[in-house]
DNA sequence: GCTGAATCTGACAATTTGTCAACTCACGAT
DNA sequence: ATCGTGAGTTGACAAATTGTCAGATTCAGC
Protein backbone atom coordinates (compact mmCIF):
# COMPACT_ATOMS: atom_id res chain seq x y z
CA UNK A 1 0.00 0.00 0.00
CA UNK A 2 1.74 2.99 -0.89
CA UNK A 3 0.79 6.43 0.18
CA UNK A 4 -0.28 8.59 -2.06
CA UNK A 5 -2.24 11.62 -0.57
CA UNK A 6 -0.32 14.87 0.44
CA UNK A 7 2.23 15.23 2.33
CA UNK A 8 2.31 14.32 6.21
CA UNK A 9 3.27 17.41 7.36
CA UNK A 10 -0.39 18.98 5.92
CA UNK A 11 -2.63 19.26 8.83
CA UNK A 12 -4.97 16.51 7.37
CA UNK A 13 -7.77 17.96 9.32
CA UNK A 14 -8.43 21.23 8.78
CA UNK A 15 -5.79 22.21 6.03
CA UNK A 16 -5.32 25.56 7.25
CA UNK A 17 -2.41 27.89 6.21
CA UNK A 18 1.10 26.85 7.28
CA UNK A 19 2.74 29.61 6.70
CA UNK A 20 5.79 29.08 4.78
CA UNK A 21 6.46 25.46 5.13
CA UNK A 22 3.69 23.94 2.56
CA UNK A 23 1.74 25.57 0.47
CA UNK A 24 -2.05 25.84 1.13
CA UNK A 25 -4.24 23.91 -0.35
CA UNK A 26 -6.14 24.98 -3.35
CA UNK A 27 -10.01 25.48 -2.98
CA UNK A 28 -10.38 22.73 -5.19
CA UNK A 29 -8.29 20.49 -3.31
CA UNK A 30 -10.28 21.53 -0.14
CA UNK A 31 -13.83 21.28 -2.28
CA UNK A 32 -13.37 17.51 -3.46
CA UNK A 33 -11.98 16.67 0.72
CA UNK A 34 -14.51 18.46 1.78
CA UNK A 35 -16.92 16.59 -0.14
CA UNK A 36 -15.63 12.81 0.64
CA UNK A 37 -15.78 13.73 4.45
CA UNK A 38 -19.37 14.94 4.17
CA UNK A 39 -19.98 11.69 2.04
CA UNK A 40 -17.94 9.18 4.79
CA UNK A 41 -19.88 10.69 7.93
CA UNK A 42 -23.17 9.68 6.45
CA UNK A 43 -22.27 6.43 5.42
CA UNK A 44 -20.28 6.07 8.59
CA UNK A 45 -23.11 6.95 10.30
CA UNK A 46 -26.00 4.96 8.49
CA UNK A 47 -24.17 1.93 7.54
CA UNK A 48 -21.43 1.73 10.23
CA UNK A 49 -17.88 1.09 9.85
CA UNK A 50 -18.00 -2.74 8.23
CA UNK A 51 -20.81 -1.74 5.92
CA UNK A 52 -18.90 1.28 4.59
CA UNK A 53 -16.79 0.65 1.32
CA UNK A 54 -14.18 3.74 -0.04
CA UNK A 55 -16.00 3.06 -3.19
CA UNK A 56 -19.48 3.87 -1.41
CA UNK A 57 -17.62 6.71 -0.06
CA UNK A 58 -16.08 8.25 -3.39
CA UNK A 59 -19.15 7.83 -5.52
CA UNK A 60 -21.24 9.44 -2.64
CA UNK A 61 -18.72 12.38 -2.80
CA UNK A 62 -19.20 12.66 -6.70
CA UNK A 63 -15.47 12.05 -7.27
CA UNK A 64 -13.58 10.08 -8.67
CA UNK A 65 -12.45 6.19 -6.91
CA UNK A 66 -8.71 7.03 -7.21
CA UNK A 67 -9.49 10.58 -5.76
CA UNK A 68 -10.51 8.82 -2.23
CA UNK A 69 -6.70 7.66 -1.93
CA UNK A 70 -5.21 10.88 -2.58
CA UNK A 71 -7.01 11.88 0.67
CA UNK A 72 -6.92 9.26 2.66
CA UNK A 73 -4.47 6.27 2.82
CA UNK A 74 -7.19 3.70 3.40
CA UNK A 75 -10.65 3.51 5.05
CA UNK A 76 -9.54 3.79 8.85
CA UNK A 77 -7.85 7.31 8.25
CA UNK A 78 -10.73 8.46 6.52
CA UNK A 79 -12.79 7.58 9.86
CA UNK A 80 -10.15 9.17 12.07
CA UNK A 81 -10.33 12.47 9.65
CA UNK A 82 -14.24 11.83 10.33
CA UNK A 83 -14.10 11.98 13.87
CA UNK A 84 -11.66 14.46 14.20
CA UNK A 85 -13.90 16.74 11.95
CA UNK A 86 -16.52 16.24 14.43
CA UNK A 87 -14.94 16.70 17.36
CA UNK A 88 -13.71 20.18 16.12
CA UNK A 89 -17.34 20.56 15.57
CA UNK A 90 -18.24 19.63 18.84
CA UNK A 91 -16.29 22.30 20.08
CA UNK A 92 -16.87 25.23 18.16
CA UNK A 93 -20.79 23.95 18.68
CA UNK A 94 -19.60 24.56 22.17
CA UNK A 95 -18.08 27.75 21.82
CA UNK A 96 -21.12 29.25 20.24
CA UNK A 97 -23.60 28.31 22.31
CA UNK A 98 -22.13 29.06 25.72
CA UNK A 99 -24.50 31.16 27.29
CA UNK A 100 -23.24 32.71 30.76
CA UNK A 101 -20.62 31.31 32.98
CA UNK A 102 -21.95 28.50 35.48
CA UNK A 103 -22.10 29.47 38.97
CA UNK A 104 -22.32 25.70 40.55
CA UNK A 105 -20.81 22.92 39.68
CA UNK A 106 -24.62 21.61 39.04
CA UNK A 107 -25.07 24.54 36.06
CA UNK A 108 -21.24 23.54 34.58
CA UNK A 109 -21.78 20.17 34.35
CA UNK A 110 -25.43 20.90 33.13
CA UNK A 111 -24.87 23.09 30.56
CA UNK A 112 -21.81 21.49 28.93
CA UNK A 113 -24.16 18.19 28.34
CA UNK A 114 -26.86 20.34 27.02
CA UNK A 115 -24.11 21.53 24.45
CA UNK A 116 -23.21 17.62 23.80
CA UNK A 117 -26.84 16.64 23.71
CA UNK A 118 -28.38 19.82 21.41
CA UNK A 119 -25.16 18.80 19.21
CA UNK A 120 -25.88 15.09 19.02
CA UNK A 121 -30.02 15.78 18.44
CA UNK A 122 -28.60 18.04 15.37
CA UNK A 123 -25.95 15.50 14.26
CA UNK A 124 -27.84 12.08 14.98
CA UNK A 125 -24.73 8.95 15.30
CA UNK A 126 -22.34 11.85 14.46
CA UNK A 127 -20.37 11.29 18.52
CA UNK A 128 -20.97 8.33 18.81
CA UNK A 129 -18.95 7.84 16.44
CA UNK A 130 -16.22 10.55 17.06
CA UNK A 131 -16.08 9.08 20.11
CA UNK A 132 -15.19 5.63 19.31
CA UNK A 133 -13.05 3.68 21.29
CA UNK A 134 -10.28 3.10 18.28
CA UNK A 135 -8.61 0.33 19.47
CA UNK A 136 -11.32 -1.89 18.58
CA UNK A 137 -10.62 -0.58 15.03
CA UNK A 138 -6.62 -0.53 15.24
CA UNK A 139 -4.19 -0.87 17.76
CA UNK A 140 -1.37 0.60 16.11
CA UNK A 141 0.07 4.18 18.34
CA UNK A 142 -1.53 7.28 16.51
CA UNK A 143 -0.40 10.14 15.59
CA UNK A 144 -2.04 11.60 18.25
CA UNK A 145 -4.66 11.45 21.04
CA UNK A 146 -7.72 10.54 19.83
CA UNK A 147 -10.56 12.61 20.21
CA UNK A 148 -12.12 10.85 23.28
CA UNK A 149 -8.58 10.86 24.77
CA UNK A 150 -8.48 14.64 24.43
CA UNK A 151 -12.21 14.76 25.99
CA UNK A 152 -11.65 12.92 29.06
CA UNK A 153 -8.46 14.83 29.83
CA UNK A 154 -10.71 18.34 29.13
CA UNK A 155 -13.26 16.82 31.53
CA UNK A 156 -10.41 16.40 34.16
CA UNK A 157 -9.61 19.76 33.71
CA UNK A 158 -12.44 20.97 34.50
CA UNK A 159 -13.02 18.87 37.54
CA UNK A 160 -9.74 20.24 38.86
CA UNK A 161 -10.93 23.68 38.08
CA UNK A 162 -14.15 22.45 40.41
CA UNK A 163 -11.71 20.91 42.53
CA UNK A 164 -9.79 24.09 43.29
CA UNK A 165 -13.48 25.88 44.28
CA UNK A 166 -14.04 23.11 46.51
CA UNK A 167 -16.74 22.10 44.40
CA UNK A 168 -15.63 18.67 43.91
CA UNK A 169 -14.57 16.29 46.27
CA UNK A 170 -10.65 16.72 46.98
CA UNK A 171 -9.35 13.29 46.99
CA UNK A 172 -10.93 12.85 43.31
CA UNK A 173 -8.31 12.51 40.69
CA UNK A 174 -9.28 14.51 37.95
CA UNK A 175 -7.80 12.80 35.07
CA UNK A 176 -9.05 9.79 36.37
CA UNK A 177 -12.69 11.39 36.80
CA UNK A 178 -12.46 12.96 33.22
CA UNK A 179 -12.03 9.43 31.88
CA UNK A 180 -15.17 8.46 34.05
CA UNK A 181 -17.55 10.97 33.20
CA UNK A 182 -16.03 10.35 29.28
CA UNK A 183 -17.43 7.12 30.10
CA UNK A 184 -20.81 8.01 31.59
CA UNK A 185 -21.76 10.08 28.57
CA UNK A 186 -20.83 8.05 25.78
CA UNK A 187 -22.99 4.77 26.96
CA UNK A 188 -25.85 6.97 28.45
CA UNK A 189 -25.54 8.86 24.88
CA UNK A 190 -26.08 5.56 23.29
CA UNK A 191 -28.20 4.01 25.50
CA UNK A 192 -30.62 7.24 25.68
CA UNK A 193 -30.76 7.01 21.27
CA UNK A 194 -32.34 3.76 21.62
CA UNK A 195 -34.47 4.09 24.42
CA UNK A 196 -38.16 5.40 24.86
CA UNK A 197 -37.17 8.26 26.95
CA UNK A 198 -36.92 11.91 26.58
CA UNK A 199 -33.56 14.09 25.86
CA UNK A 200 -34.36 16.25 28.96
CA UNK A 201 -35.39 13.15 31.27
CA UNK A 202 -31.71 11.72 30.07
CA UNK A 203 -29.87 15.02 30.43
CA UNK A 204 -31.45 15.11 34.22
CA UNK A 205 -30.49 12.22 35.37
CA UNK A 206 -27.20 12.02 33.30
CA UNK A 207 -26.39 15.47 35.27
CA UNK A 208 -27.77 14.22 38.67
CA UNK A 209 -25.35 11.20 38.08
CA UNK A 210 -22.09 12.89 37.35
CA UNK A 211 -22.68 15.08 40.16
CA UNK A 212 -22.89 12.50 42.99
CA UNK A 213 -19.88 11.29 41.22
CA UNK A 214 -18.28 14.23 41.83
CA UNK A 215 -19.11 14.83 44.93
CA UNK A 216 -19.20 14.07 48.81
CA UNK B 1 -23.31 -12.83 -1.02
CA UNK B 2 -25.10 -16.39 -0.04
CA UNK B 3 -25.22 -17.55 3.64
CA UNK B 4 -23.45 -21.08 2.95
CA UNK B 5 -23.12 -21.92 6.78
CA UNK B 6 -24.82 -23.86 8.99
CA UNK B 7 -28.62 -23.28 9.44
CA UNK B 8 -29.67 -19.98 11.49
CA UNK B 9 -31.42 -22.27 14.39
CA UNK B 10 -28.09 -23.77 15.48
CA UNK B 11 -27.21 -21.49 18.23
CA UNK B 12 -24.13 -20.41 16.82
CA UNK B 13 -22.26 -19.35 20.14
CA UNK B 14 -21.75 -22.54 21.22
CA UNK B 15 -23.60 -24.98 19.74
CA UNK B 16 -24.81 -27.37 22.04
CA UNK B 17 -27.57 -30.05 21.73
CA UNK B 18 -30.96 -28.75 20.78
CA UNK B 19 -32.99 -31.58 21.38
CA UNK B 20 -35.09 -33.08 18.60
CA UNK B 21 -34.97 -30.28 16.30
CA UNK B 22 -30.83 -30.26 14.96
CA UNK B 23 -28.73 -32.77 15.18
CA UNK B 24 -25.57 -32.17 17.56
CA UNK B 25 -22.40 -30.84 15.48
CA UNK B 26 -19.62 -33.11 15.28
CA UNK B 27 -16.41 -32.80 17.07
CA UNK B 28 -15.28 -31.75 13.87
CA UNK B 29 -16.70 -29.09 13.16
CA UNK B 30 -16.77 -27.97 16.59
CA UNK B 31 -12.95 -27.74 16.62
CA UNK B 32 -12.75 -25.90 13.22
CA UNK B 33 -15.05 -23.68 14.85
CA UNK B 34 -13.53 -23.62 17.35
CA UNK B 35 -9.74 -22.66 16.19
CA UNK B 36 -11.27 -20.18 14.03
CA UNK B 37 -12.41 -18.36 16.84
CA UNK B 38 -9.24 -18.48 19.03
CA UNK B 39 -7.34 -17.18 16.32
CA UNK B 40 -10.19 -14.78 15.13
CA UNK B 41 -9.74 -13.57 19.10
CA UNK B 42 -6.15 -13.10 18.94
CA UNK B 43 -5.86 -11.35 15.70
CA UNK B 44 -8.76 -8.72 16.75
CA UNK B 45 -6.97 -8.21 19.74
CA UNK B 46 -3.71 -7.74 18.08
CA UNK B 47 -4.79 -5.93 15.03
CA UNK B 48 -8.02 -4.47 15.61
CA UNK B 49 -11.10 -4.87 13.30
CA UNK B 50 -9.91 -2.91 10.54
CA UNK B 51 -6.41 -4.45 10.19
CA UNK B 52 -7.83 -7.96 10.38
CA UNK B 53 -8.79 -10.31 7.12
CA UNK B 54 -10.94 -13.50 6.87
CA UNK B 55 -7.71 -14.83 5.25
CA UNK B 56 -5.17 -13.91 8.09
CA UNK B 57 -7.84 -15.73 10.26
CA UNK B 58 -8.18 -18.82 8.70
CA UNK B 59 -4.55 -19.34 8.14
CA UNK B 60 -3.50 -18.72 12.26
CA UNK B 61 -6.73 -21.14 12.51
CA UNK B 62 -5.05 -23.50 10.27
CA UNK B 63 -8.23 -24.49 8.51
CA UNK B 64 -8.59 -23.93 4.72
CA UNK B 65 -9.86 -20.57 3.53
CA UNK B 66 -12.90 -21.47 2.41
CA UNK B 67 -13.84 -23.44 6.29
CA UNK B 68 -14.05 -19.48 7.46
CA UNK B 69 -17.35 -18.73 5.19
CA UNK B 70 -18.62 -22.41 6.49
CA UNK B 71 -18.62 -21.04 10.22
CA UNK B 72 -19.64 -17.08 9.81
CA UNK B 73 -20.87 -15.18 7.11
CA UNK B 74 -18.15 -12.27 7.11
CA UNK B 75 -15.66 -10.72 9.17
CA UNK B 76 -18.51 -8.87 11.37
CA UNK B 77 -20.61 -12.03 12.12
CA UNK B 78 -16.96 -14.00 14.08
CA UNK B 79 -16.02 -10.80 15.41
CA UNK B 80 -20.03 -10.71 16.98
CA UNK B 81 -19.33 -14.33 18.07
CA UNK B 82 -15.75 -13.55 19.50
CA UNK B 83 -17.34 -10.92 21.51
CA UNK B 84 -20.17 -12.88 22.52
CA UNK B 85 -17.93 -16.13 23.68
CA UNK B 86 -15.75 -13.35 25.77
CA UNK B 87 -18.83 -12.47 27.22
CA UNK B 88 -20.05 -16.11 28.27
CA UNK B 89 -16.35 -16.40 29.35
CA UNK B 90 -16.39 -13.71 31.81
CA UNK B 91 -19.38 -14.68 32.98
CA UNK B 92 -17.97 -17.85 33.81
CA UNK B 93 -14.77 -16.68 35.10
CA UNK B 94 -17.10 -14.36 37.51
CA UNK B 95 -19.04 -17.96 38.88
CA UNK B 96 -15.83 -19.47 39.40
CA UNK B 97 -14.05 -17.14 41.30
CA UNK B 98 -16.80 -15.86 43.14
CA UNK B 99 -15.89 -16.10 46.87
CA UNK B 100 -18.68 -14.96 49.32
CA UNK B 101 -22.11 -12.85 49.62
CA UNK B 102 -21.14 -9.42 49.81
CA UNK B 103 -22.33 -8.09 53.02
CA UNK B 104 -21.68 -4.12 51.92
CA UNK B 105 -22.51 -2.55 48.70
CA UNK B 106 -19.06 -1.45 48.35
CA UNK B 107 -17.61 -5.10 48.66
CA UNK B 108 -20.21 -5.78 46.07
CA UNK B 109 -19.30 -3.41 43.67
CA UNK B 110 -15.64 -4.20 45.08
CA UNK B 111 -16.04 -8.08 44.00
CA UNK B 112 -17.70 -7.42 40.82
CA UNK B 113 -15.15 -5.34 39.27
CA UNK B 114 -12.19 -7.80 40.61
CA UNK B 115 -13.93 -10.49 38.84
CA UNK B 116 -13.66 -7.91 35.59
CA UNK B 117 -10.48 -6.91 35.77
CA UNK B 118 -9.11 -10.10 37.44
CA UNK B 119 -10.52 -11.64 33.83
CA UNK B 120 -9.06 -8.42 32.02
CA UNK B 121 -5.53 -9.07 33.27
CA UNK B 122 -5.66 -12.79 31.88
CA UNK B 123 -6.63 -11.88 28.72
CA UNK B 124 -6.02 -8.02 27.57
CA UNK B 125 -7.54 -6.62 24.80
CA UNK B 126 -10.39 -9.27 25.22
CA UNK B 127 -12.65 -7.22 27.25
CA UNK B 128 -12.51 -4.18 25.47
CA UNK B 129 -13.84 -5.55 22.16
CA UNK B 130 -16.32 -7.51 24.21
CA UNK B 131 -17.82 -4.24 25.51
CA UNK B 132 -17.77 -2.92 21.93
CA UNK B 133 -20.56 -0.49 21.15
CA UNK B 134 -21.56 -2.49 17.94
CA UNK B 135 -23.24 0.36 16.55
CA UNK B 136 -20.01 1.92 15.22
CA UNK B 137 -19.40 -1.55 13.19
CA UNK B 138 -22.66 -1.75 11.88
CA UNK B 139 -26.11 -0.08 12.60
CA UNK B 140 -28.88 -2.83 11.49
CA UNK B 141 -30.82 -4.72 14.41
CA UNK B 142 -28.43 -7.59 15.75
CA UNK B 143 -30.67 -10.86 16.19
CA UNK B 144 -29.80 -10.68 19.77
CA UNK B 145 -28.94 -7.99 22.58
CA UNK B 146 -25.47 -7.60 22.31
CA UNK B 147 -23.14 -8.00 25.16
CA UNK B 148 -22.40 -4.82 26.43
CA UNK B 149 -26.66 -4.32 26.42
CA UNK B 150 -27.09 -7.16 28.56
CA UNK B 151 -24.31 -6.31 30.88
CA UNK B 152 -25.68 -2.88 31.26
CA UNK B 153 -28.96 -4.43 32.39
CA UNK B 154 -27.56 -7.02 34.49
CA UNK B 155 -25.68 -3.93 36.30
CA UNK B 156 -29.05 -2.38 36.18
CA UNK B 157 -30.66 -5.36 37.92
CA UNK B 158 -28.04 -5.55 40.47
CA UNK B 159 -28.72 -1.98 41.64
CA UNK B 160 -32.12 -2.70 41.63
CA UNK B 161 -31.14 -5.32 44.46
CA UNK B 162 -29.06 -3.15 46.39
CA UNK B 163 -31.98 -0.38 46.04
CA UNK B 164 -34.05 -2.40 47.56
CA UNK B 165 -31.72 -3.32 50.57
CA UNK B 166 -31.66 0.55 51.11
CA UNK B 167 -27.86 1.01 50.06
CA UNK B 168 -28.31 2.50 46.90
CA UNK B 169 -30.26 6.10 46.45
CA UNK B 170 -34.31 5.24 46.06
CA UNK B 171 -34.23 7.65 43.07
CA UNK B 172 -32.10 6.36 40.85
CA UNK B 173 -33.13 4.60 38.12
CA UNK B 174 -31.94 1.18 38.13
CA UNK B 175 -31.82 0.66 34.35
CA UNK B 176 -29.87 3.94 33.97
CA UNK B 177 -27.83 3.73 36.48
CA UNK B 178 -27.26 0.08 34.55
CA UNK B 179 -26.08 1.98 31.62
CA UNK B 180 -23.83 4.67 33.37
CA UNK B 181 -21.87 2.14 35.76
CA UNK B 182 -21.28 0.22 32.62
CA UNK B 183 -19.82 2.98 30.57
CA UNK B 184 -17.46 3.62 33.69
CA UNK B 185 -16.23 0.60 33.85
CA UNK B 186 -15.55 0.80 30.05
CA UNK B 187 -13.74 3.69 30.07
CA UNK B 188 -11.76 2.91 33.17
CA UNK B 189 -10.39 -0.53 31.23
CA UNK B 190 -9.13 1.45 28.70
CA UNK B 191 -7.78 4.21 30.46
CA UNK B 192 -6.05 1.25 33.03
CA UNK B 193 -4.64 -0.42 30.30
CA UNK B 194 -2.77 2.34 29.02
CA UNK B 195 -1.81 4.59 32.08
CA UNK B 196 0.59 3.90 34.35
CA UNK B 197 -0.94 3.04 37.52
CA UNK B 198 -1.56 -0.26 38.95
CA UNK B 199 -4.54 -2.32 38.45
CA UNK B 200 -5.26 -2.38 42.24
CA UNK B 201 -5.34 1.28 42.54
CA UNK B 202 -7.74 1.58 39.08
CA UNK B 203 -10.09 -0.81 41.19
CA UNK B 204 -10.20 1.24 43.86
CA UNK B 205 -10.70 4.33 42.26
CA UNK B 206 -13.29 2.74 40.21
CA UNK B 207 -15.37 1.49 43.16
CA UNK B 208 -14.79 4.57 44.78
CA UNK B 209 -16.53 6.45 41.86
CA UNK B 210 -19.69 3.99 41.11
CA UNK B 211 -20.55 4.03 44.95
CA UNK B 212 -20.88 7.85 45.31
CA UNK B 213 -22.77 7.53 42.14
CA UNK B 214 -24.49 5.53 43.74
CA UNK B 215 -25.28 7.04 46.87
CA UNK B 216 -26.47 10.34 48.89
C1' DG C 1 -4.55 33.10 -24.35
C1' DC C 2 -0.82 30.16 -22.82
C1' DT C 3 1.63 27.41 -19.52
C1' DG C 4 2.68 24.40 -16.05
C1' DA C 5 1.58 22.66 -11.64
C1' DA C 6 -2.01 20.77 -9.06
C1' DT C 7 -5.53 17.69 -8.93
C1' DC C 8 -8.60 14.38 -10.67
C1' DT C 9 -10.07 10.27 -13.26
C1' DG C 10 -11.13 5.61 -14.18
C1' DA C 11 -8.87 1.59 -16.50
C1' DC C 12 -6.33 -1.77 -14.87
C1' DA C 13 -3.31 -4.25 -11.54
C1' DA C 14 -3.22 -6.25 -7.19
C1' DT C 15 -5.51 -8.09 -3.45
C1' DT C 16 -9.30 -9.83 -0.85
C1' DT C 17 -13.74 -11.91 -0.30
C1' DG C 18 -16.85 -15.39 -1.34
C1' DT C 19 -18.33 -19.87 -3.94
C1' DC C 20 -18.52 -24.56 -4.77
C1' DA C 21 -16.96 -29.04 -7.09
C1' DA C 22 -13.92 -32.22 -5.53
C1' DC C 23 -12.00 -34.31 -1.71
C1' DT C 24 -11.53 -36.12 3.10
C1' DC C 25 -13.04 -38.04 7.22
C1' DA C 26 -15.74 -40.04 10.84
C1' DC C 27 -19.30 -43.02 11.90
C1' DG C 28 -22.65 -46.61 11.56
C1' DA C 29 -24.11 -50.80 9.17
C1' DT C 30 -22.84 -55.15 7.69
C1' DA D 1 -12.45 -55.26 9.17
C1' DT D 2 -14.65 -53.16 5.24
C1' DC D 3 -17.68 -50.20 2.97
C1' DG D 4 -21.05 -46.64 2.08
C1' DT D 5 -22.57 -42.27 3.17
C1' DG D 6 -23.25 -37.80 4.68
C1' DA D 7 -20.99 -34.16 7.12
C1' DG D 8 -17.46 -31.17 6.79
C1' DT D 9 -13.34 -29.22 4.59
C1' DT D 10 -10.43 -27.56 0.89
C1' DG D 11 -8.38 -24.42 -2.27
C1' DA D 12 -8.92 -23.13 -7.26
C1' DC D 13 -11.36 -19.87 -9.25
C1' DA D 14 -15.06 -16.34 -9.76
C1' DA D 15 -16.53 -12.09 -8.09
C1' DA D 16 -15.70 -8.05 -5.70
C1' DT D 17 -12.93 -4.55 -3.65
C1' DT D 18 -8.82 -1.92 -2.84
C1' DG D 19 -5.12 0.52 -4.56
C1' DT D 20 -2.11 2.58 -8.53
C1' DC D 21 -0.93 5.72 -11.90
C1' DA D 22 -0.67 7.47 -16.90
C1' DG D 23 -3.39 10.42 -19.10
C1' DA D 24 -6.82 14.05 -18.72
C1' DT D 25 -8.62 18.11 -16.76
C1' DT D 26 -8.62 22.30 -14.14
C1' DC D 27 -7.10 26.58 -12.64
C1' DA D 28 -4.06 30.34 -11.18
C1' DG D 29 -0.51 33.26 -12.69
C1' DC D 30 1.62 35.65 -16.28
Amino acid sequence: MTNNHAPDDTDTTTLTIDEGSVPAPSKRRLESRRRILAAARQLFVERGYHGTRPQDISKAAGVGHGTFYLHFADKLECFLAFAEEASKELEMFGEQHHTHEAQTLKEGVHEILSVIFNYSEENPGVLAAAMTDINVLATEEMDMPMPDQRWAEQWGDNVKEWQAKGEVAADIDPLFAGHVLLGMIRQVGSYGARAETTKEEVLEKLTQAMIRMLTD
